[in-house]
DNA sequence: ACAAAAATAGACCAATTAGTCTTATATCAC
DNA sequence: GTGATATAAGACTAATTGGTCTATTTTTGT
């Protein structure tokens, strides 16, 4: 990678923690030269303007969530397995150490949903792309024999995804892991009710 | 109530649709003057500065969310019919009729979760309310044999409430009543599962 | 090693920010 | 109705905002 690279790249994740952090709005430039030590002229060099800077941000970090999530699911064999280990895929909200500042799909999702339509646009692939992977694996698990047949894919899909992204709002809105816990607890159960296996 | 009184209800009610819609960082001063169409002077003789107007527009979103609620759940008698009002209560998240720009917990929460303390304990205090109350309706349900005494109250609150703030949220990316309704249906089904009558 | 090109620094700018202060006006008890 | 008091108006300020521009340094292909 040319040092250029590494430089856009710096940039980009520095600006990421602190647009997920405090919010786009609440970020002025200046602090992300500073948390980047960089000087203006650098970063105006790389990014037109701070929406575009802002969009390399998201894009940064719906990638990386993607990814884990991709890579997360691809690890466990059955359909019952992968959908135990989305549920207990951020068992600590609080915990910053893989993205600081919450879950990106929700700080972007609800940052921007009135303001910026590119990021916003964003977010929105990122929910479909995971909702039809869980239908998907719901459906092949199905199809395997391995769920029972009364399930409805899609909608299990929502549900999961939607009481998972709840759950980490209010976790950190309570500053206690307790309501994702309570939410892993009550979605695992759920899945195995449908266990055939 | 005086006429002071009024202006400074005009000035939180607009001052309220704006942050609740773009954020307190992502609104201006000078943006809520021209809402409410009142000058500086004035503003700053209601409010000793933005966070504290900020404080007050959370105040006024969150009691008018949480009044809604309270009424809706009162006005059904089985907790059956109290849990099913409860998971319909935003069929439409796009439907800015109430409130505009969606759920204030969800904006609020997320908006100050990691900047504004004195919000985000505001916004916190509702959500222990919330839980709190489906909790109380749930185990009297089971008291009243007319839900089933498998059903944890504290673990199936959290999960109502999770899923309904995360379909909401998936909503408004969304930009799309699909993902609340597939929610909705989903939640029905199950409390109707747990209902003995 | 060297020149051409790319990247970076940081002074600078106009616009906007939150907030203050004085002046003017409206309210309300009497 | 009148005068004391509370409320509102809006010019003003100092700081900060996002963004530009030129000068300088660094990188890179040869």
């Amino acid at each position: 990678m040319k040092k250029s690279e590494r430089t856009r790249q710096l940039i980009i994740e520095q600006a990421a923690e602190l647009f997920n952090e405090k919010g786009v709005a609440g970020t002025s430039i200046d602090e992300v030269l500073l948390a980047a030590k960089v000087a203006k002229g650098c970063l105006y060099g790389h990014f037109q303007s701070k929406d575009e800077l802002a969009c390399a941000s998201a894009d940064y970090l719906l990638d990386k969530v993607t990814l884990r999530r991709n890579n997360l699911l691809q690890s466990q064999r059955t359909a019952v397995d992968k959908l135990i280990a989305f549920v207990e895929m951020n068992p600590n909200p609080l915990d910053d150490s893989f993205i600081h500042g919450g879950c990106p799909i929700l700080n972007f999702g609800i940052d921007t949903d009135d303001t910026n339509p590119a990021i916003r646009e964003k977010v929105q692939g990122v929910i479909k792309g995971a909702t039809r992977h869980l239908t998907i694996i719901i459906k092949d698990g199905i199809a395997a024999g391995e769920l029972s047949a009364d399930l409805s894919a899609e909608e299990f899909a929502v549900k999961l995804f939607a009481t998972m992204e709840g759950a980490f709002m209010m976790s950190r809105v309570m500053a206690s892991p307790l309501p994702m816990r309570t939410a892993i607890k009550a979605m695992k159960k759920e899945i195995i009710s449908y266990s055939l296996i």
